[in-house]
DNA sequence: TATACTGTGTATGTTATATATGTACAGTAT
DNA sequence: ATACTGTACATATATAACATACACAGTATA
């Protein structure tokens, strides 16, 4: 496993840690059953709270990503190649929609938006 | 001038007062010298505190869209048909850039994104 | 010309919510 | 018993949003 923090943007730590699992879970770098490193000892390893890391955990338990026993640790869940996918495209379509308004009202037309894309990929 | 609050996502009010104002400078559609209305009729009219509208017009001060003379009121500032574009572009790659890092974590090509952008607009 | 009025943006102080924290508690294995 | 797990509680800090009072510019009018 591993994450890297580097909070240039003001988004929330937990939802950094969130993000960075669920992609290696949908691309299979975690693979099921895999037991996740205790929450100490990620808290400790980036010098976040305990419980920054809890909360990340448990929007990916909410997710159906892991799965929890208390008191042993938590693991990846069991997920087909289909459904991991499906994840991914889910992920990808929703992240990009928040910004599509914002480029139609800025009168930009599907070519242009993939034009910025290639220049930036 | 005309500004829509649909508060679906939890994106602050000010931050969308301000993204609508600028793409409407953006696109011509608030010519130059062009005196935006008091924020408090604004805020009247949107049903949101004289404050609010108040932050969103010093973003657009702060990043050179309008000036203000106090005791008078907001105007659009001149900006050049070049600079309004650059301006365009300037938001529209920093909005993608934000997603792009995810859509790499996942594995997807500029294709997949291509072809999801499509299926989006 | 002085004064009062109405419009503008500005500054102060308050409240609610979300982010992030430390520390003490409870379950499970060896 | 001990050393690991995850969990729950109370708390600080930052940010968003608010209501209200203030200061300045223009204009009418006595």
């Amino acid at each position: 496993m591993n994450i890297i923090i580097t909070n240039n943007t003001n988004q929330p730590l937990y939802e950094i840690v969130y993000e960075q699992i669920t992609t290696q879970i949908i691309t299979g770098k975690l693979p099921a059953q895999f037991c996740l490193p205790s929450i100490r000892g990620v808290a400790l390893e980036l010098s976040i709270s305990v419980i920054t890391i809890k909360k990340a955990w448990e929007m990916l338990e909410r997710q159906g990503f892991i799965y929890t026993i208390a008191g042993k640790g938590c693991y990846v869940a069991t997920l087909t190649a289909d459904e991991r996918n499906n994840k991914r495209i889910e992920l990808a379509t929703a992240k990009i929609s928040s910004s599509i308004g914002l480029m139609k009202s800025l009168e930009l037309s599907k070519a242009d938006i993939i034009s910025i894309i290639k220049d930036i990929y």
